[in-house]
DNA sequence: TTCGTAAAGTTGGGACTCCAAGTGTTCTTC
DNA sequence: GAAGAACACTTGGAGTCCCAACTTTACGAA
């Protein structure tokens, strides 16, 4: 604001406000660090750290070798909340989240719990329990990445038990024919820096923070499943729509 | 993990793992990057790197001319959400917070309402709305940023004609007993890098991260209130729990 | 015309240096 | 003993240079 402020801002505000008024349209290269030294009369160092913080923003997404491009417009994500929905309904909305072609791929497999979620599904370390990795694709783009706890006695293969089938959107809807019945969901949401593993399976370019959605899903006091959902903190947004009943 | 990682990741995996079993206990100081380059053979670039890693996963905390250290363990914010709670609970849930004295300073404004709040409340740009921003504060620190719009005709002045009233916390309250009701509550949640404001309300360190939460209040189709949360994303969770009815 | 290679450009990691502004501590002066 | 000045140290911004890995483009041979 005042004059003083550090040089890599003047660049960052500069690009941003050329961004936002369509100078510079989704797709468009953005200068590379030695055009932006040279434009802008700054340092590499200035330049570069202008780049790294209009990409932790979103703006834009550096590829190596080729150069930072201003990014598409985010998907928005509608996760729809509603007393009577299918509570799976992240991955169906996600179906049809704004006319993007979405596919996930998932495999499950036993393992142990581990402490983290022996905590959250009230079992012990040592029990084990299906893990489900999901990664969610519009547009072929990596864009979500979920995994799921269940206890193994509650677990996909009690109701799948032919392996190998798609059955992960009814899964919810036949433990409830089968009695089971999901009272309460509850989540504590987050921000932090993605793990290795993570930015591997989303494509995540560096300086991307990412949102974490823990979720249990309780019948009464018993805990059914547990899942940590990772988004990329700039490709999506998570839109809730929580009616309060009549 | 293949042992050819980036120099300055063996720094922050080092210095979390000592963060994590409590070899330095929150409060402790952060070798400066000085140490670090000494003790680790690295250049300062990547100590450097390392700290502003650390820091913006929240690790850490830098202070100029002082030094790094271990941040004091985050704090829990449960954010109740049920059918039939007062929907100002964030507020009064802030208060009661893991037992930390918790304060919040707010300030109400009259002004226009300017294009996104317009388009959240269904108004006119040119509309006046009641803006109250909020700073909340556990022991001090401050922790949340809440800023909410109200239309005028909706707003605090009808139901809180005397001025001065700390009146927020029921202000929904009353507006049930007038026999307007929520319905629906519709939130957008994602994560950005805070504005200049933002981090000056917060005090927030740099490379730290906010999760921003767009919530409006719903009254059927006519919105009633719309607000701005910001939390810092290395100081709190959010903890959504959302009973889903009998 | 096609294919393969070489050259040029770009990112991301890294080393080294300098400086302004702020903090702590020590030491001197009153 | 108290107050203030000087000094050492730390962070954060900035500049410069170097390199590996990768992409894009251009060019020449088959």
């Amino acid at each position: 604001m005042t004059g003083n402020d550090p040089v890599y801002l003047r660049v960052v505000e500069e690009l941003r406000a050329q961004i936002a008024d369509g100078t510079l349209p989704p797709g468009a290269p953005i200068p590379s660090r030695a055009q932006l030294t040279q434009r802008f009369r700054v340092g590499e160092t200035a330049a570069r750290h202008a780049l790294r913080v209009l990409a932790a923003e979103g703006l834009i997404i550096g590829k190596v070798g080729s150069g930072h491009y201003v990014r598409e417009k985010s998907v928005l994500y509608p996760l729809q909340r509603c007393r009577n929905i299918d509570h799976d309904a992240p991955f169906a909305a996600d179906m049809q989240a704004g006319g993007h072609r979405a596919t996930w791929d998932w495999r499950s497999e036993p393992v142990k719990a581990g402490r983290e979620i022996a905590r959250r599904l009230r079992l012990d370390e040592a029990d084990t329990v299906i893990r489900t990795r999901y990664v969610f694709r519009t547009d072929g783009k990596p864009m979500q990445l979920a995994t799921s706890y269940e206890p193994a006695e509650l677990g996909r293969a009690q109701f799948f038990p032919e392996e190998g089938t798609n059955g992960r959107k009814s899964l919810l809807a036949r433990m409830s024919a089968a009695g089971i019945k999901i009272t309460d969901i509850r989540e504590s949401v987050h921000t932090r820096v993605p793990e290795p593993a993570e930015s591997d399976l989303l494509d995540l370019p560096t300086g991307v923070h990412v949102l974490h959605v823990e979720r249990t899903h309780w019948s009464g006091d018993r805990p059914l499943e547990t899942s940590d959902i990772v988004v990329p903190g700039d490709r999506f947004r998570l839109v809730y729509s929580v009616p309060l009943g009549a």
